[in-house]
DNA sequence: TAAGGGAACGATCCCGGGATCGTTCCCAGA
DNA sequence: TCTGGGAACGATCCCGGGATCGTTCCCTTA
């Protein structure tokens, strides 16, 4: 059968007590070097491994980190995925991971069933639906390490990894006002979450640097999903305000916008520009190469676990609250030069 | 402090035994019904949850699954990732992730960490390097209830899910030669991958026929990444070959190739049809919309985790071998009506 | 020669639960 | 009055390790 060896399976079978083939595994001094070598000699051929959960059991640490995402597969969050994977598995933890489906309820089952696995610390981007946060605050009351990244609480006393939302959706604002752009829709995201608010605080205040009009029915209050893309189009072809621009939450919007405008015989860019978010691999291959930001998830999720581990390491590493930056990539959807 | 109540901490404050409060929690029969509203009614004040660790050390059983796959980020399997995180939460189980960023030496090192973790199941799609199994055997030699999935290993002995690769692929072929095309090059996926051969089997069938020649110069025997996606395409041009359709292993690269080729002034799918795989959400948008083949990401990991399940719960599940249909959607990069 | 001391090992306990023993105590029946 | 039996609970052990005790020896030194 598959079973495990345990230090007693070694000790039976050299006549020693679990003690010492314990000592002899951990290179204890109080252990004699031919025993050491017996110990380890056949630990090596019943390919012998320290049963982990004995362990997590004896030091109350299980080395898993709990995260919890709205969802794996948007690419955004898949990214910061393999950046949580790979400062964790260096630092020899494991990662557990949650999808809240954007479901506040889903949500707290995840941080139920997340405290209920004992992890060593959280990373945690809310959904969409979270306004209550007292599961959330739960966590920090039992004072687990966590980190809230992109999707962040403000109310919460915690340490958080964000984006330089205002700054980066200001720049490419700006970009578009530079470029000649007067009337420049913004297709916002939900406004309970913390991006999108700040996201839309910095297209305003370009407008306002430029001194140009802020006109709210310019701005629509779109969910993610972009099932409603065609009406987002089709309500603003029919304001009949001669839109120039369109700045989308990100680039899947951008595109199914752009190929709506295709079909109405509007030019991109030339009639309108468009800029993205996300900056998808396939941005740079779209007609025309779609102009977007670039959201650092790998750095974030880095980040992210590199501040979790500190607080695991010690209790005392006090609150943070790093920006990374994004970047404005520009092409032809936007600038035609 | 944020120390998570035990039964000896309920027991302690009610003066009883840890054994009567135990019994009192599982609703023994043998506790007064006055002791036992005494002690749920305490758990709930401490918001009392049974320690995992200890249970998993007493039944050797974790209630995790493991699962090994090439990246995370890659949709195809963040997709896949989603099914099986639906299925395990489902009946109670939490999931382990661990990415092999396509390397042997991971994918070795993955399987011994999950195997040092105790979980109770593996899912495992192999990277693109494995050739030698021998770390892959050693799962199955430990009785280690374990399923494959998309990239399997022909030669081991164990539950697999895959898509028909073969028949989708030459379904797709087909559509294209009936549709007129007849010097159809082919981006393959590396030859070592199960997928990758049977796709291209798939495409030489249907050539077959329809009694084309099968042009060894046509099939390029391509990596996933898509680095060299401007070097194919350049090299196809350079063939004079009079290439008139191009299967691509997956949408990115046919969307960079469509990309190259418009560049060129030459008309997609006037000139050359293109045909890519995964049908990746963006497709539909794509100038012109990209025809594709939906692979079955989150139906398969569905599958492979109630699979995996199954053999748990019963050491002798027999071995199964199931396949996953695909789809070949149409649009109008292979074909405008 | 007896005491001291270190080398090398065994025995025990702990982590947090469940399972299986064993122990009271009370009450019914002979 | 003695016994049997069940109700209700406590004590112990186990899972698999590490840590801390305790225990042999044997050798050195006063």
């Amino acid at each position: 059968m598959g079973m495990n060896p345990t230090v007693k399976d070694i000790a039976a079978k050299l006549n020693l007590s679990t003690s010492t083939v314990s000592r002899a595994l951990t290179d204890h001094p109080d252990v004699k070097k031919e025993t050491k070598r017996l110990v380890l000699k056949l630990a090596r051929e019943l390919d012998y491994q320290p049963n982990p959960i004995a362990l997590s059991l004896k030091k109350n640490r299980t080395y898993i980190l709990g995260v919890i995402i709205p969802e794996t597969s948007i690419s955004f969050f898949s990214k910061a995925i393999s950046g949580i994977q790979e400062v964790a598995s260096k630092a020899g933890y494991q990662v557990m991971i949650c999808s809240s489906h954007d479901s506040v309820d889903i949500e707290r089952q995840n941080v139920q069933t997340l405290l209920n696995s004992r992890v060593d610390g959280l990373i945690i981007s809310v959904s969409r639906e979270t306004q209550d946060v007292n599961h959330l605050a739960r966590i920090l009351d039992k004072r687990l390490p966590t980190v809230f990244f992109d999707r962040i609480c403000e109310e919460l006393q915690s340490t958080q990894v964000v984006a330089d939302n205002f700054a980066i959706t200001f720049r490419a604002t700006e970009h578009l006002i530079t470029t000649g752009r007067k009337r420049i829709a913004y297709i916002a995201g939900p406004q309970n979450l913390y991006n999108s608010r700040k996201r839309l605080e910095g297209y305003k205040a370009a407008l306002q640097k430029y001194k140009l009009p802020i006109d709210d029915d310019l701005i629509i209050a779109s969910h993610y999903e972009g099932e409603n893309v065609k009406t987002y189009t089709d309500y603003l072809f029919n304001l009949n305000r001669q839109i120039d621009a369109i700045f989308a939450i990100n680039d899947r919007t951008a595109i199914e916008m752009i190929h709506l405008i295709k079909q109405r015989q509007v030019k991109v860019p030339e009639d309108i520009a468009v800029v993205g978010f996300n900056n998808e691999r396939f941005s740079a291959f779209f007609d025309p190469p779609l102009s977007s930001i670039d959201h650092p998830a790998f750095e974030m999720g880095k980040t992210a676990t590199e501040l979790l581990l500190q607080h695991i390491a010690d209790d005392q590493f006090p609150i943070q609250k790093k920006v990374i930056k994004s970047d404005l990539i520009i092409r032809e959807s936007s600038f035609k030069s």
